[in-house]
DNA sequence: CATGAATGAGAGTTCATTCAT
DNA sequence: GATGAATGAACTCTCATTCAT
């Protein structure tokens, strides 16, 4: 279980296939020149997006912050819509940090959990202003909405997976529903990364995680190991 | 604790003042017409914001609606902001529900939190449209964020209180931060039934309030009764 | 037989229901200045459409023209299209002599038939900037190539129902189709109006009018009035 | 007379000089790759205008189509005009079919008018998307409609040679002007053809070939061969 | 107060043309 | 010669806001 999946909810930014780029669009630059515009444009893109979130990015900033005219940005993108999830895939890769991939050695639920949402809450928090524009997009973008639900969904079950095996384990009681269950932990956790990092609540960072392990742990039923 | 309180982390709807006209904006209408027409207005707007959203509303559609010239518009309300949040006044009002307010008779903690879920998924789900542009809002516009955080803040308070309460009667460990915790339970509801009433998730109600109450309890460590 | 029976093939300021206001697009202004800018509108798209033709009149050149704000353009007419329409039904009208309508007294079919082409031809000379900017928006718009197609048929069919009779009296052979012919001369008029009034084409009114009446008559084998 | 002087009015697509190169533009290419390229922009130039016309065709599409770079059309052309000549010029020799050129053998004029009549719908029908572009691009430019009107000439010359010469032995009237009369007819061909080939106009081949010849026959009222 | 038309800044897009590689 | 990306002028269209009637 990694941080991704603990709070992947609201999380367009993890899921299979990342570093890929997306199928859609105009074709990819052939000459060096084109591929460094391209960069620049995604670049640029991110900091405007940032900074005016998603709704008032203007395509004409992105490419006077690109340095290129603003005829270029047709060059390479159809549209806001498909450079903002190019965007998020390439902070997707960022929030992927190899420890969280290799996991192992506690054998304790707890531990996983644990160390899952810990890195969640780091990765929202090194990238709080673009998961702003994330959630704003989604809001506004049927399309993303969607994306963004199927993408979770897959940590969802993930995170189902750990519940149910717990609840054969006798560990968490058979009357819950795992999925929902994995849903509604994990809907907490993005929800309060957004509030504290992105809309400034006042909460520490180990007041943040602690609570939200406790809640964790509580409503899973784990004991406290002895 | 009311419905609203559970919840009351997504909800700008809610809090103090509730029924207050906003302090700004045009004077209130004196006649019968203006006041007939500010009324369409506000109850245009909220057709539009709940079919439309709050970015892709458009301030002739609002008048159009309302059946009145959209020069009208400017004769009530200053901005789309503005009667947003007379809308949302509107709609905090129908969420209150008399028997949501006159509660008692149970000791148990556990009544309360049961109750306090039940009415707000209902009243969720009753303008899950609007609240889906309430959410959209926020995010957009600064000040509503704003806004929503000062009167969540209320609520959270609230539920806090309950929580310190469980705490001194040490039915609650004291090593939980009563106000961080409230917020993550209050914003674990709250954004469940955003994804069940807005985004489609598909969970029965049920099936839904059992598993919040469940992690409310096992969180807060309340006994089961005896 | 009119004038505009003759040539009626190219030509879509022709037909009936001549002055009614084409149903699409906005609605008709209310007030008299709404009227009055709509009107202006229309006027100033002729000049524009006359002298640069369809494809390159710019819709903020006949604002301009109009003494309008460009927007205001979109208040009245949703495209180029549709204003062109509208400039069309008003040159359809103007093309409409009184004396055209009213005509009787000669029983000789190569009475109406000059006439028809006579008042055809001066209809296409006093607008011929016009019906070039026409031709041009017929190969260009399919939309338009339609509709003149269709309104052309209504006079081709009364020109062949004048063949038809004539073949019954066995003026003219049987062996004609009757329609196609018809087609084929009123093609003949039209085309030749277009060259010499749009083309530039040196040919005298006169000389222009007797040569099509006498391939008319001769095609119908009409004999010489005795 | 051949089937291009029949109706050779509305087509820039013949005409003398048939072949040659058009003066202005680029240098014709020395090597091998070049005039593979130049080919190759010409066919495709010819697909793109046929389905798109020309006012629609891109340069970006033609470069497209055939394969090579945008930037590449420039190599070779200095303008869409340019190629679109080109294009035309490719088209005019096609047109010729040997056998409309060697002609001989009747003495009865009505038998030329027949068979340069045939000939010409033929063509015409077999390159009506080119011959819709052509009649398109005439119309929005205006060195186009010159060239048209400039190399039609010499075909309407032969026609109305052909009429004066019949007028000389009296089989008409010399109370025609040759020229205009050649005119009309010529253009009458044309305008059926482009009705019924590009347009749509429901009339069978031989429908449409016997009435134009009855037409001509009649206006020029050349007697039945005995 | 209501009307409904006018305004015009501003954003998005397109594409012929140029040019460094 | 070919490439393919960059350019940027030119246009279209939208809509919040104003204002004369």
């Amino acid at each position: 279980m990694t941080a991704r999946e603990a709070g992947a909810v609201a999380d367009t930014a993890t899921g299979p296939g990342a570093g890929a780029k997306p199928a859609g669009g105009r074709p990819a630059p052939k000459s060096a020149r084109g591929i460094r515009t391209r960069a620049a444009l995604v670049a640029a893109a991110r900091q405007v997006f940032e900074s005016d979130g998603f709704v008032d990015a203007r395509i004409s900033d992105i490419a006077r912050t690109a340095g290129v005219a603003s005829g270029s940005f047709y060059t390479h993108f159809d549209s806001k819509e498909e450079i903002f999830s190019e965007v998020v895939a390439q902070v997707r890769d960022e929030m992927l940090h190899p420890h969280v991939r290799a996991r192992g050695g506690s054998a304790d639920p707890r531990d996983w959990i644990a160390a899952a949402n810990r890195e969640y809450l780091r990765a929202y928090r090194r990238n709080a202003r673009l998961m702003a524009a994330l959630e704003q997009v989604s809001r506004v973008d049927q399309q993303f909405a969607a994306l963004r639900a199927e993408r979770a969904s897959a940590f969802i079950d993930r995170n189902a997976a750990l519940i149910r095996d717990l609840q054969q384990r006798d560990l968490v009681t058979s009357r819950l529903d795992a999925r929902v269950t994995a849903l509604a932990l994990s809907s907490m956790v993005s929800r309060m990364a957004s509030l504290v990092f992105v809309e400034g609540e006042q909460i520490g960072f180990d007041t943040l995680l602690e609570t939200l392990n406790w809640i964790w742990f509580n409503a899973l039923q784990l004991p406290e190991p002895s």
